[in-house]
DNA sequence: TCTATTGTTCGATTATGATCGAACTTTAGA
DNA sequence: TCTAAAGTTCGATCATAATCGAACAATAGA
């Protein structure tokens, strides 16, 4: 099984976070994730194909954002909240609650466009 | 004399915002922002060439940061606090706090590598 | 009016990344 | 042992953007 790399916190870099979290893609992933705490990379309703799918979820992972593990053919996906709140106190969820309150979601949904 | 673009307050979009934020001179920029309320482009002690500095300071502009204005020769460049901060409440805070307890200046300063 | 200052625009180069389908890998289960 | 399911990797394409120097525009001041 692939060992898959994980950041130290330390090794978290503010810029690389905030380019991950600037794609609505990502965005509405993190935004899943915050409601499900784990989910597996099918579980996201996304119009991507699913080589995209992955693509993206290795920049949340090698950013720091996520955390990722294998459970049979699954990839199990987390927040690391832990890590982002010791680094940088209250930006995960400024941004979050941000994202929620925006329509940015529906204009993922709607067709990437723009 | 030229019509600079500023998009509305609701055309602000959270992903350009933290798009415009994921650079490290950017990042910068804003953080003496912060420090100075308001300021010109020759104040910026950046690393990159004048005509780089003018294409950063207008992705900034465009995606809703900043508001620049005209003075003689020089253009005044300062932050959309309220703006921001009406529609996404505390992210500009946590992001630039992030930055100042962060060593991502100085790894600008010192050669934009990595 | 001439010149220096300040910043923008243009054209070119280079790098990065978003996207897809196809092929592959790994594991679970029949 | 097969097969299906879940993701990853690969190769290709296309778009965006970071960067520079050179040329340009606008203004202030001598």
């Amino acid at each position: 099984m692939k060992i898959l790399h994980h950041p130290d916190r330390a090794d978290i870099h503010l810029s690389s976070v905030l380019y991950a979290l600037s794609d609505p893609v990502r965005l509405f992933i993190l935004s899943e994730l915050r409601k499900h705490q784990e989910r597996s990379c099918g579980d996201f309703d996304v119009p991507v194909a699913k080589s995209t799918l992955s693509h993206h979820t290795r920049t949340l992972r090698e950013s720091g954002v996520v955390n990722v593990r294998s459970l049979g053919t699954q990839r199990l996906i987390s927040i690391r909240t832990d890590d982002l709140e010791i680094r940088f106190p209250g930006l995960l969820t400024s941004i979050l609650d941000a994202y929620e309150n925006s329509d940015e979601k529906q204009q993922m949904l709607l067709g990437l466009e723009q």
